[in-house]
DNA sequence: GCTACGATCTGTAGCGACTACAGGAGCAAG
DNA sequence: CTTGCTCCTGTAGTCGCTACAGATCGTAGC
């Protein structure tokens, strides 16, 4: 590694720095949610510092669970957009924070039925398998 | 719908017979997760009420978020296997609970996390985006 | 019989967000 | 000059479907 977090970085320095894998550095590039940077003689990437700071950007917002379109959208607002860009950005926010909270719901649904299954299950015990019976029941409780 | 519920029917009354799309009943077929039917002279499939049962367990099982190679494992259970299958069931159905558990934990943090960041924007109140800022911070805290 | 229409058939490609190669080229050290 | 690493492009695989295209089956009306 030998610009490490400056300039003039190589895919596997940007890789190194960010924690995000080479390939999906360059899918990224290649589904246009990262800037392609400049080549060197050779052909190879040649990164900046901001390409370091746009691809934490990314990395942070995919670990939040926002789609790439979602971060598509953050990365086009303007940076000192003022209010329009801050509305839009929490507006996709919380939409986001909506989705995450279905989802916990929806899960912990899950989670309740599952446990049901498991206690009622006690292997040797009843004629039939409980929970290989409720698996097989006409539909799904509403 | 000639025969509905009894014998002898075909992929569409299969379909609205368990609410499963028929790509999807082709699908199973394909990878080996449905037994194949068998076919009229024509080549069309036909299903008997077995294929209902096998089917409504499938869907009850992915509508419990098993995946298809565990749906495979139950299927391959002995349907009397005594204590043995009654294991299996209820050992594969544990680790699908805890990672379930594991997914509702995860999604809490996150919860916690973006309902601070849409918390903390009052849009035109700060300098900057406090969601964009908290996006571009570094590292995703610990 | 002929025609029209629906249901079904096969095979293939797309989704989202990567990941994993294969086969070739750049580049610095020994 | 060779070794050995990094990097390049392009393509295919993952999971669980879904969506076609284009052909065929089967039935009902005439």
């Amino acid at each position: 590694m030998k610009n490490s977090g400056v300039a003039g970085m190589q895919i596997g320095d940007l890789s190194a720095e960010t924690g995000v894998n080479i390939e999906t550095i360059r899918y990224y590039e290649r589904i246009g949610l990262m800037a392609a940077p400049a080549r060197n003689r050779g052909g190879r990437r040649v990164y900046e510092a901001a390409h370091v700071a746009q691809l934490r950007f990314i990395r942070n917002c995919r670990s939040f669970g926002f789609k790439v379109d979602d971060i598509r959208a953050l990365l086009a607002l303007p940076q000192n957009g003022g209010g329009a860009a801050e509305m839009e950005a929490r507006e996709l926010t919380s939409r986001h924070l909506t989705e995450v909270r279905r989802k916990i719901t929806e899960l912990k649904k899950l989670e309740a039925a599952l446990k049901g299954m498991v206690s009622a299950c006690t292997p040797g015990k009843q004629a039939e398998c409980p929970i290989v019976a409720s698996l097989a029941r006409q539909a799904t409780q509403p």
